[in-house]
DNA sequence: CGTCACTTTGAAAGCTTTCAATAGGAGTGG
DNA sequence: CCACTCCTATTGAAAGCTTTCAAAGTGACG
């Protein structure tokens, strides 16, 4: 999903690690070499308050990334995928807690050393400053979301920002709870579950399963979604295509 | 008011520019000497989908940031005050429009020369970075806000917001219309004319004026906001005090 | 001092939430 | 391997908060 948090930013998944290819060195590089680390679904890798010491690489499985209110409300604010980096922040502690969904596997280095590595790298500094401008940008995408639109267009907005993470297939997975789903709509779990009931009956959506759902008519639910999303995405450069500095 | 605008950045302006007391330079030191610029209020600087070439320093007044959907809703990201940079982007092209809500002075310089110098320079550059993670705090603060909270918790937060931003002053300017402050809460016009007025009826606040309010038993209030609000302020590092990287 | 734009206030409508109950699935243990 | 249990998801009905539609009030400006 969107990498709004603060602190997951998105890395290029589309080509092979750099250093193969003669290319310069990526972000993800820098986690080479440490061991990966296994949570199971519900653990969490952090709390909200902890002393922020430590950047992950997620290499599999999904994570949760939310604050509550003292009176109980959560709000995530997003959802981490494979290749997504997170932690990364210059507020001294993690400003959310980062829970597992699924099963997880990440890697860990410290802060200091992820950026004095990126600090001396030229190759390496704008990509961490690109992703924090895509970290913005969809953060923004998430404010619009829940500023200006109806239940079902957030509901729609959010399969189609899941399938484009994913690959683009007819067919998504959706590994988080619809609790999960509601917490980061802004909705109630009862919301989520009528409208995509709604949806269902309406044909442009068919649940094949609770965590599985293929979309149909995607035009349609583009045009629900709020049309909006595609002009940006399109002008939204491919991630980290050439990490060179603005001119 | 929060600087979640993705380009919009917020420095240090408790301490004399750096160079009068031999210290790194700041991100407003790139701007000087260039001459400044005024608009009136309603006039914008840049528009949505506009080529992003230039980075822009506020010197007075008040801007909003905001993106429209097809349908004419819209959503404002943020209210840029003086002491904010605004067009930081990796994007090539704005994904906002600018304009300004009161008379507004401004420098810009262009995108290329801002990323080079600050490329170059290694106090500049966790200064960047820093400020882009301030940007995403108050934009999953915002966020928070809008997938959570109710209208009166809404519009006294950002009350209290405008308050800490403008010298947390008894009382406080809000320059922009209360249709601003409804786009930018996710609500509309009239609930926050209705909201206001219960606050005053209850004593909370006191409308000085249209745009001038004055804010009574702030415990209260802050309780009201959210009460989420301060910690996370206490939490967050004081802006810039030492822009070094993490470690 | 009149006009226009913005703000406030009122009443009804609507969408989402809340409360409650049923249904469905996954995992466990016999 | 099936039955049981528990948790999650779905569905229904009523309540509630916010919006919508309308009209009156207020203030800035020429």
């Amino acid at each position: 999903m969107y990498n709004q948090a603060a602190l997951s930013l998105a890395r290029n998944m589309a080509y092979p690690p750099a250093d193969l290819i003669g290319e310069a060195p990526t972000l993800t590089d820098l986690f080479k070499g440490v061991p990966a680390e296994t949570l199971s679904g519900g653990e969490a890798i952090f709390w909200e308050g902890d002393e922020a010491r430590q950047i992950f690489d997620v290499l599999e499985g999904v994570l949760r990334i939310y604050r509550i209110m003292p009176d109980g409300r959560r709000a995530i604010m997003g959802f981490i995928y494979p290749g997504d980096v997170l932690g990364v922040s210059f507020q001294d502690r993690y400003l959310f807690t980062a829970e597992a969904v699924t099963d997880v596997k990440v890697r860990r280095i410290s802060r200091g050393r992820f950026f004095s590595l990126v600090n001396e790298s030229p190759a390496l500094r704008p990509q961490l400053f690109a992703l924090l401008c895509d970290e913005m940008s969809a953060a923004q995408d998430q404010m619009l979301l829940l500023g200006r639109k109806s239940a079902e267009e957030r509901v729609v907005s959010f399969l189609l920002a899941v399938q484009r993470k994913c690959g683009a297939h007819k067919e998504i997975e959706l590994p988080m709870s619809r609790l999960d789903m509601a917490d980061y709509l802004g909705v109630t779990i009862e919301t989520v579950s009528r409208t995509m009931t709604s949806l269902s009956r309406r044909g442009l959506i068919h649940a094949t399963g609770r965590h599985r759902v293929a979309l149909h008519k995607l035009n349609t639910l583009r045009e629900i979604a709020g049309r909006d999303e595609e002009e940006a995405d399109a002008q939204r450069a491919p991630p980290m295509r050439r990490a060179v500095w603005p001119n």
